[in-house]
DNA sequence: TCAAGTATACTTGTATACAAGTATTATAAC
DNA sequence: GTTATAATACTTGTATACAAGTATACTTGA
C-alpha cells in the first residue's frame, strides 16, 4: 500500500490489521478531513487503484462506511456525504443520548473500579500532552468515553457506541492534530473538563455529568471550516503525488 | 438457493434483493428464532455449501449480523449470540431512548402529515388481521415506528434505527406469526396501543407517548419461550430434511 | 503410556475472473 | 441539426483461486 507518509491514519494503529480495515480507516479520515469532498463518486475499481489492491477489501470498507452514515451506496457509485455541521451535532446528540444513559446506570453501580482506570486515562492524557503526542492523546480521549460505557454490560448501547465510534476518533483525531499545532492551550481546558467528569461519577452527581459533557460538546463546535483549512495543506500535497 | 418452503423470512420482500441479502436475513431469522441455536459455530465453507452459494455473500451476511451483534466474529469462525431475554430488553431500553428523543423534536414540528401516514398505517394492520397475514402486519408494524423516526431528518438517529430496525423486524415477525395461530385477540390491543400512539402525537402529549410505548414493550415480553417452543417445529422439519 | 513433532485438514483474507446490467458515446439515418 | 440505435466502457454482485495461518490428529520416539 506504497509509503506511510500520504496516510493520515496512524501507522501505529493498524500493525496487525487486515487491508480491509486500512483501507477503511484511511478513506474515512480522508473523508472527514475533506480530502475527499462531499459529493464526491468514489468506484470500487478506482479506489482499489489507488490504494493498489484488490476490490475485495475495498467493498469491505464501502459497506462500513455506508453504515458509518459518511457515504451512501447507489446503485452505480458509493456517494460522499462526509461531516457537515449537521451531522457532528447529530453525533452529539446521540453521544449526549446514551451517555446520560449510561451514567443512569452508573449511579447504581459500584464505580470505585471505573474511576481508578479514568484516572489512569487521564493521566495518559496528561502525558500525551506533555509530549505533543495528538494521536496518542485522542486516543485516550476516545477511551476515555468508551471506559465508561462498556461498564454497564449493554450490548446495544455498546453498538451504539460502536457505530459511532470511529467517525468520532477520526473527527477528534484531525482535530486534535491541529490544536497541537495552534490551541496549545486547549488541552488544559479539555483535561480540566475530563476531572470534572470524573468528579461526576464519584460523587453521582448528574447535573455536573450533563455540564461536562455539554462543555466537551462545545469545545469542539465550530471546528469544522478550520479542519477545512488544515486540508487544504494534504489536497495541495495529493495533486503535488498526482503529477 | 433451493426451494422456498424451508425458509422463515417473506420471499414477498425479496424479489429483486441479491444473494448476500437473502443470506443474511435468512440466517437472522434462523438465529433469532433459535433455529441456529445460541454458541453455535458457523463456518463460511459450511454457509455457503447449506446456501448452495459462494463464500462471498456469506461473508456480507456475517459481517452485517455481527454488526447487529446477533453474532460475534472471531479468529475461527463466527459465536452465534442470539437473542435472549437480555437482548431484548436492552433493544427496548435503545427504542424507548431513541422513540423518546424523537418526540422532543417532534412536539415541535407541523406533524399533521405524519399523523394522515401513520392513520393510513394503522388501517393497513387492520386489514393484515382482518386476513391473517401475519407477514404483512409485521411489516406495517415495523413501518409505523420507522415513519415516526424519519419525520424529524436525523441522520445518526436514523443510523441507529437502521442498526436496530433487522434484528426487531425478525423478532416481530416470529412473534406475530406465533400469535396469529393462538392469541388472536393480542391484535385488538397492539391496534390500540398504536392508536394510543397516535394520540399522543396528535395532542403531543409525552407523558402518553411513554406509557404507549412501555405497552408495547410489555406486550412482546416474555414471549421468547414461546419463540423457542415454535422453534421445535422447525427444528424438526430441518432434521428430517437431512434425512 | 505419554510427549513431542509433523502432517493434514481446516480457517480467514485477498486477488482474480466472470456475468449481468447500466450509462455513455458514437454512429447512422432522417 | 436532431433523433434513434448500436457499440463500448463502465458498474456491481458472485464465484473461484490462492496464500498464509491455525487447530486437530496422528505418528514417531522414548
Amino acid at each position: 500500500m506504497a509509503e506511510s507518509g500520504e496516510f493520515l491514519y496512524p501507522a501505529k494503529w493498524l500493525s496487525k490489521a487486515s487491508t480491509g480495515y486500512r483501507v477503511t480507516c484511511e478513506l474515512r479520515m480522508r473523508i472527514i478531513s475533506g480530502g475527499i469532498g462531499s459529493g464526491t463518486i468514489l468506484s470500487e475499481n478506482k479506489l482499489a487503484a489507488d490504494f493498489a489492491v484488490s476490490r475485495s477489501p475495498v467493498r469491505e470498507a464501502l459497506k462500513i462506511l455506508a453504515s458509518e452514515n459518511i457515504i451512501r451506496l447507489e446503485r452505480m457509485g458509493a456517494v460522499v456525504i462526509g461531516l457537515t455541521e449537521k451531522e457532528i451535532a447529530e453525533i452529539y446528540d446521540v453521544r449526549l443520548l446514551i451517555e446520560t444513559f449510561v451514567f443512569e446506570r452508573l449511579v447504581r453501580m459500584d464505580i470505585n473500579e471505573l474511576v481508578k482506570e479514568l484516572s489512569k486515562i487521564l493521566e495518559m492524557m496528561k502525558v500525551a500532552i506533555k509530549y505533543s503526542d495528538a494521536d496518542e492523546f485522542s486516543y485516550q480521549d476516545v477511551l476515555f468515553h468508551e471506559t465508561i460505557i462498556c461498564t454497564i454490560n449493554h450490548s446495544y448501547i455498546l453498538m451504539i457506541w460502536n457505530n459511532l465510534k470511529p467517525v468520532m476518533e477520526s473527527f477528534i483525531l484531525l482535530s486534535m492534530r491541529m490544536r497541537f499545532k495552534e490551541k496549545y492551550d486547549d488541552f488544559t481546558r479539555i483535561v480540566n473538563n475530563h476531572e470534572l467528569y470524573i468528579e461526576a461519577i464519584k460523587t453521582k452527581d448528574r447535573a455536573l455529568m450533563i455540564e461536562s459533557l455539554h462543555q466537551n460538546f462545545d469545545d469542539v463546535q465550530g471546528k469544522v471550516e478550520d479542519l477545512w483549512m488544515s486540508q487544504q495543506i494534504l489536497s495541495k500535497r495529493i495533486e503535488q503525488e498526482k503529477d
